[in-house]
DNA sequence: ATATATAGTTTACGATGTCAACATAAAAGA
DNA sequence: TCTTTTATGTTGACATCGTAAACTATATAT
């Protein structure tokens, strides 16, 4: 029971995802999943309750990558606050406009962890599960942080420069990703600039 | 062939939009919509290609429905392009957060007519369709173009500006809308105080 | 050795999107 | 006016899908 007992679901996940890229999310069926792991079309009913719990696993490995890649970023650029906040924005936009059927994955889910704000503070509640959004949201904000700090930014005003920030980075980066601004050029100077300007 | 023509169609169209809002994006289906018009099953494809397609008529009369909203409040604040701004930002918000699975039904779709942004100019390509999108920037640029003019900006910066703050809100909206963020606390006041905080 | 939990299979069912064939009434052409 | 299209529906069929139930085999625990 140790080791074979998460094969079948691992591979479940790791061939959704496969079959994500491939096909996009129209073409994304539990049965075809199921199909490429070699399996019978209800073997997945045993690792997961139903088609959207195989579709949060997937989301959840998507976050880890989005995760690491982030914080592969952030590491690249140390003691340098400000080139690692441009860089981890470009690095952000640039994971969603080269994912885009991740993209739409994760926006049908109805089950993000929400990051709680509240007068000041921002505490990242953990119930029952992990959810990556908490950790790259974390990471931005303690580049952030670290930015304002050497600019003498007022402490108060931590949080509500940081979420500024990550709405910017996260509008642009779905108004690219969809297609609903067109770039004749480098999407990702655009970016770098808008971010330099509004820091 | 006049008026009964395109009646079914409207039907359709308008129905479709009320099962979005009773049963939301997962118990939307094309035959469902049908039998809320009173017709069988296929009759919709004489009016639409495909279920894509309708979706697609739905999702545009969302547009015009969110356009008439923004084009009102900027109209209820004339010659204060800060408030219409603020108002502007803050309706723009409210409209995703009250309406999330119009927004999962627009973020499926790949048919969003890009607007194109090209070396400090911005021009509205219109093609073959009307996408509601031009029309909606167009009432945020106006706005914002308006106050840059009073605040002495420089011109050349009018579209980057412009453009920052269409990704702020955009952002935050669908953080909102989607729970990534929980606020304690009316959420269109923090809404109106990062709007402030980024003019 | 026997009982039980785990992980997989086969079969079945209703819902869905879509296609093809048919019906019919309105519009158009002769 | 008679005929022929065209527009707008209907019915029936089909493959695919998510999911439930019943069954099977294998590994573990007592």
């Amino acid at each position: 029971m140790a080791n074979s007992n998460s094969n079948l679901k691992q591979a479940l996940i790791h061939n959704g995802l496969l079959l994500l890229n491939q096909e996009g999310i129209d073409g994304f069926s539990l049965r075809k999943v199921a199909l490429m792991c070699g399996v019978s079309h209800n073997a997945p009913y045993k690792h997961f309750k139903n088609k959207e719990e195989l579709i949060q696993g997937i989301i959840n490995e998507v976050w880890k990558e989005f995760h690491i890649t982030l914080s592969s970023v952030a590491k690249t650029h140390p003691n340098n606050s400000k080139l690692q906040l441009i860089e981890l924005g470009k690095a952000y936009v640039r994971f969603m406009v080269e994912n885009p059927e991740y993209l739409k994955f994760m926006f049908l889910s109805d089950h993000a962890l929400p990051i709680a704000i509240e007068a000041g503070t921002c505490k990242v509640e953990q119930d029952s599960f992990i959810c990556e959004t908490n950790n790259s949201f974390a990471i931005l904000r303690e580049c952030a942080e670290q930015y304002f700090q050497e600019k003498n930014v007022d402490t108060s005003l931590y949080l509500q420069k940081t979420l500024a920030l990550w709405s910017l980075v996260h509008g642009i980066a779905i108004l690219i990703a969809k297609k609903n601004i067109e770039y004749k050029g480098d999407y990702l100077t655009l970016v770098e600039s808008m971010i330099q300007a509004s820091l």
